[in-house]
DNA sequence: AGCACGCCGACT
DNA sequence: GTCGGCGTGCTC
């Protein structure tokens, strides 16, 4: 073997959240050290698992350099492709290597560390450096035995495994037997995407615009299968964990091997996918399954390319639909973007002539749009109109069931003291605490503080305590009070804490063990319930009239995916939607029929006074326990901004909507660049030359979606 | 993130 | 005089 020279690779440590780079000692001589290796590296006390940035031949400093302990990937992670993806990524979002990284690679530190058995105790404790010192150490003897694995952490595993003491375990992802294709005829349209879709060259992006129940899924599978049948490989992100059994469902008749991804997931089996993402055909996932690279990758889709979850919100503020976009640019493929409601975003890329819009139209099946009727709740009591309950229960007589949507948990929103108008507030935020009945609290959405419902007002101790405004809880509360003999069930993140547990009320509804639903925005998540055939809006002025431009974009898309809900199956269905301003004119454009003139008038909206996507926005958010340092912090920063002579438009520091949060103020500062062109690299100077008190974060929000 | 070092209150 | 609180700072 040809011997070479040792030399010195740059590292960032995983799950170090440090600004830096390190540098350690390649000594091993039969392998070429190159980017995108992982290794473990000894860092402080500890072992850890590193990512070679770089390479050189020489290196001059004065402090000791270590060695590489040893080496994870015989070749790098990811190809020269893929490397340029993250530089991309990475200047987009004004990001260090080792938060990329972090965030990055949280698939590929801690699974790594017990996929060694060892098979030769003896061989191990003869292996030179002091090694058997390891072994004295509890933590391993503890390790083998209970799980008769090693933690590599610890032992220098190539070099064991070549002296047979070391065996690797690999966990092998099943396999199913593919079941023929689906025997459905498409609709033109349908046919017409897929042939576009399979047809396309090099970097093709696509807008899949359908109403509900036009045959979206169809497509994104006839596409997939198409990739699959000549060897390649298709990645499906969608925004949350819930919508994945369902596909896994579809694509599992269609293609023998299916991959999925997501948090919650063990390591064990995270770790069986990405040893085995050479043989997977499909692999769905949340956001970070974007990173999984997949050798044969000829397709991505993103589905519900709306949805605001699809933008990780702490961390590194990434959107996973932009960042496939660029990954599908970089890597010159198609990407399927898809939804029923989509962003202006998307929307205006595809009239620009960016994307390419494939248009599915008429709903197939008997699948008819039900003209919503619209309940006046002026003047009302109770959070159900009596028309609302009279709806439920003839639903319920003709054996159909039934859909609540309300968008806010708990028995109410807050607690008000009639005498002195207070609010009870959260210690640590600035929000005010919800009242949960069932649990006897009152508890802080915001950071999950709570305290016993107080029985006289902490301020003016008057006992005039009434909960104000409605929750799903109190809504439950009056149905079962009004009809008693409905079989209701809660589903919100409350009640639904799992994925077992969703599952298992999904399935129940599906069954017709539940006549009626009450839930928060998890009933609106595609699911398809043929036996649905009334929803009710409990509370649709909720998300109107907030301080946020794309809140009532928002509010229409939640509200066009509920009233989605139904109509799916025989009998056309109804639609009830309760509101305080029964005159407004907004309600008159809700449901998909309307989607194409509601998008026209809202992005000329947006163009109009220059709003994102015509503008490119930053959000710059410092946060300190004691309000003067971040508001100083802002202020530095807005400073300097402001004697730069960028053309940014900015504001003077502003504190956040949430004032507080978790204990600490925060302040802001909302750059807005017209020309979209400067802002990245404006970024970076600014991170370059403001530095920042070690008693203030700032978090960037590159493409903000919303100021919370 | 860990884990050390470091400087002030309640204990044998 | 010492044990231990967690505030600050470093890891090649």
């Amino acid at each position: 073997m040809k011997t070479l020279k040792t030399c010195y690779v740059h590292v960032v440590v995983m799950s170090v959240p440090v600004d830096k780079q390190y540098t350690y000692h390649w000594q091993f001589t039969h392998i070429l050290a190159q980017k995108g290796m992982r290794v473990w590296v000894p860092f402080g006390q500890t072992r850890r698992v590193a990512l070679v940035m770089g390479v050189s031949k020489s290196c001059d400093v004065s402090y000791d350099i270590k060695n590489v302990c040893d080496i994870l990937d015989e070749e790098p992670l990811y190809s020269v492709a893929w490397w340029h993806f993250f530089e991309r990524m990475k200047h987009y979002y004004v990001t260090i290597d080792a938060t990329l990284w972090a965030c990055v690679c949280t698939w590929c530190s801690k699974e790594e560390m017990r996929q060694y058995r060892c098979i030769d105790m003896d061989a191990l404790l003869v292996m030179d450096e002091p090694l058997a010192a390891f072994f004295q150490h509890r933590k391993i003897r503890t390790m083998q035995a209970i799980h008769k694995t090693i933690d590599a952490a610890w032992v220098r595993v190539r070099k064991a495994c070549q002296l047979g003491a070391l065996v690797a375990v690999y966990p092998i992802l099943p396999i199913q037997k593919c079941v023929a294709s689906s025997s459905l005829t498409l609709t033109t349209a349908q046919q017409c995407a897929v042939d576009t879709i399979c047809n396309s060259k090099g970097f093709s992006p696509f807008l899949l615009y359908g109403v509900t129940g036009s045959g979206k899924t169809e497509v994104y599978l006839r596409a997939i299968e198409s990739w699959v049948k000549n060897g390649r490989q298709v990645v499906v992100i969608v925004p949350e964990i819930g919508l994945i059994p369902q596909w896994l469902n579809a694509l599992k008749q269609r293609v023998s091997c299916v991959g999925q991804w997501h948090s919650g997931m063990s390591s064990k089996q995270r770790l069986a996918v990405r040893l085995n993402l050479a043989q997977v055909d499909v692999l769905i996932g949340t956001r970070s399954a974007l990173f999984l690279p997949l050798p044969r990758l000829a397709m991505l889709v993103v589905d519900e390319e709306h949805d605001a979850s699809l933008k990780q919100q702490e961390g590194l503020r990434y959107s996973a639909r932009d960042m496939a976009v660029l990954l599908a640019q970089t890597l010159k493929l198609p990407i399927v973007l898809g939804s029923a409601t989509p962003s202006l975003e998307s929307w205006h890329q595809a009239k620009e002539g960016q994307y390419q819009m494939l248009r599915l139209g008429d709903r197939i099946r008997d699948h008819v749009f039900v003209q919503p009727e619209i309940v006046d709740l002026r003047h009302q009591r109770e959070p159900l109109h009596a028309r609302l309950l009279q709806a439920v229960e003839e639903a319920h007589g003709h054996g159909e069931q039934s859909m609540l949507y309300l968008n806010r948990r708990g028995y109410a929103p807050c607690l008000y003291c009639c005498d002195c108008a207070d609010i009870v507030l959260c210690d640590w935020c600035s929000t005010s605490l919800t009242l949960h009945k069932k649990q006897n609290h009152l508890r802080c959405h915001s950071c999950g503080f709570s305290k016993k419902i107080p029985n006289v007002c902490p301020v003016c101790q008057s006992d005039e305590l009434k909960p104000l405004g409605v929750g799903t809880e109190r809504v439950m509360q009056q149905l079962q009070e009004a009809l008693p003999t409905l079989k209701v069930e809660l589903l919100d993140r409350d009640r639904v804490s799992s994925e077992a547990l969703l599952n298992d009320v999904l399935q129940r509804f599906g069954d017709g063990q539940i006549d009626c639903l009450v839930g928060t925005q998890m009933l609106v998540k595609g699911h398809h319930f043929p036996n649905v055939t009334l929803v009710g809006v409990v509370h649709a002025d909720l998300g109107l009239n907030m301080p946020d431009f794309r809140a009532t974009e928002r509010w229409w898309q939640q509200l066009t995916q509920v009233l989605g809900r139904t109509g799916r199956g025989e009998s056309a269905g109804r639609v009830l939607i309760q509101t305080l301003q029964p005159e407004g004119e907004w309600f008159q454009t809700l449901g998909d029929v309307h989607a194409t003139e509601v998008l026209d008038q809202s992005l000329s909206q947006r163009k109009q006074f220059s709003y994102p996507p015509f503008a490119r926005w930053v959000r710059i958010v410092f946060s300190a326990v004691f309000a003067a340092d971040a508001l100083q912090a802002a202020h530095d920063c807005y400073h300097y901004i402001e004697k730069q002579a960028w053309s940014l438009d900015l504001n003077e520091p502003m504190p956040c909507v949430f004032e507080r949060k978790i204990g600490r103020f925060r302040y802001e500062i909302i750059l807005r660049d017209p020309s979209r062109r400067v802002l990245p690299w404006c970024l970076h100077c600014l991170l370059e030359d403001v530095p920042l008190s070690s008693k203030v974060r700032r978090i960037i929000d590159v493409d903000p979606l919303d100021m919370m």
